[in-house]
DNA sequence: GATGTTATACAAACTAGTCGGTATAAATTA
DNA sequence: TAATTTATACCGACTAGTTTGTATAACATC
């Protein structure tokens, strides 16, 4: 095996994230990280210069991933059909879909860093903003595009397409207060169905999809 | 003039929130509430067992707001219009308007304690639930009665009253990652929007209401 | 043996909570 | 009504324990 202390650093990394995702990071101890992922003093701090690097580098991972996530959902959705508005809805049933079988407890670390000021430098919120704007310019571009054959009913379609990531951010919360997972799931749905209505509003095919 | 500590309970606990909302309440230290206070330890002790136990209270005391707002909001409303529908986009268009002139960093703390799981006790999320549900239910109420009527588009009528507090927790931290607090307001309007065309989807009047 | 990686021991700062004490309003009593 | 007691509200120094971060040693791999 190769010396290669990224491994290391990743195990960090994703116990970090799961204790920050459950309790903050402010809240989470240096000590408890390495607890979880059974190392010691020195080898976190081999790898982190200090806690706050951990924080930057944790939501740069997290923003790069949900990136990837993004390109691949859009890659997808965008061969299953050549509808703009079928394209979006198709997206909300691919993360309902994803939210199924989802971790036990989902969250959103950026959601976190937003109620812990502090990890939440403005390098970082840069980061996670032009992240969701990425969501929300791909969705606006769609319904927009929609829009000029299918005449939807009025509202802001900027707002219509920014809703979608306000779900999920919302339907986290909702999920832990809740104690029920599967709300997110059922939050994406039923924005793709008042999706559909604001589309069909007009003139509304008797084709309705099936429940 | 008589002695009265609630004053200064009531100053302890309002400056606690500030500091919880905008950088959670673990990583706020007792001293830095203090400082906002401008009070001193024995003060805090004198009036708190434990850190914990203000924590206990500040929720119950947010929890006790929302609830005033709630009975105040339907009281409105429910004298405005006699139709659910019409009641439930008129609360839509109060709670914009509510937040158009919020305070500068608006949060939910029930929120906060979602990614601070240390404080979330059961007493706690079970008074935060309630509440949650207290809104929800009316919703739903009022969208089942007006599904009597109108025949709205295919959705899940339940979800789509939850809906209304998923789009507030989600609001918040979208304004907060983008530094724009009329975000909150917008996307209570572009919800109300689609609420609309839910259930105009079926048999569109001609009379659109104003932009 | 040079470099990258992990472990252990320690230091300095911070934090929650304690404790002895003070000030003042209200109740009691002479 | 003046003097005395009592309870409430507040203050600030102090402690015990935790936390981040450092120094240094041990170990593995090339």
């Amino acid at each position: 095996m190769p010396k290669d202390g990224s491994k290391t650093r990743t195990l960090l990394l994703d116990a970090a994230l799961e204790l920050a995702l459950e309790n903050g990071l402010a809240a989470t101890s240096i000590d408890e990280i390495l607890e979880k992922a059974k190392l010691t003093k020195g080898t976190f701090f081999y790898h982190f210069k200090s806690k706050d690097e951990l924080a930057v580098e944790l939501v740069r991972r997290f923003v790069e991933h949900d990136h990837a996530l993004f390109k691949e959902a859009v890659a997808r959705v965008e061969s299953l059909s050549r509808d703009p508005l079928q394209q979006v809805l198709l997206l909300c049933g691919l993360a309902a879909e994803m939210f199924k079988e989802a971790p036990e407890n989902p969250g959103c670390l950026m959601a976190s860093y937003c109620y812990e000021g502090q990890l939440f430098n403005e390098e970082s919120r840069k980061a996670c903003e032009a992240q969701l704007r990425l969501w929300a310019d791909w969705i606006e571009g769609k319904l927009k595009s929609a829009a000029k054959t299918r005449k939807p009913a009025p509202a802001d379609l900027r707002q219509v397409a920014e809703m979608f990531q306000v779900i999920f951010e919302g339907a986290f919360i909702l999920a832990r207060t809740y104690k029920e997972p599967d709300i997110i799931a059922k939050q994406a749905l039923a924005y793709r169905d008042m999706l559909e209505a604001l589309f069909s509003a007009g003139q509304r095919t008797p084709l309705d999809r099936q429940k």
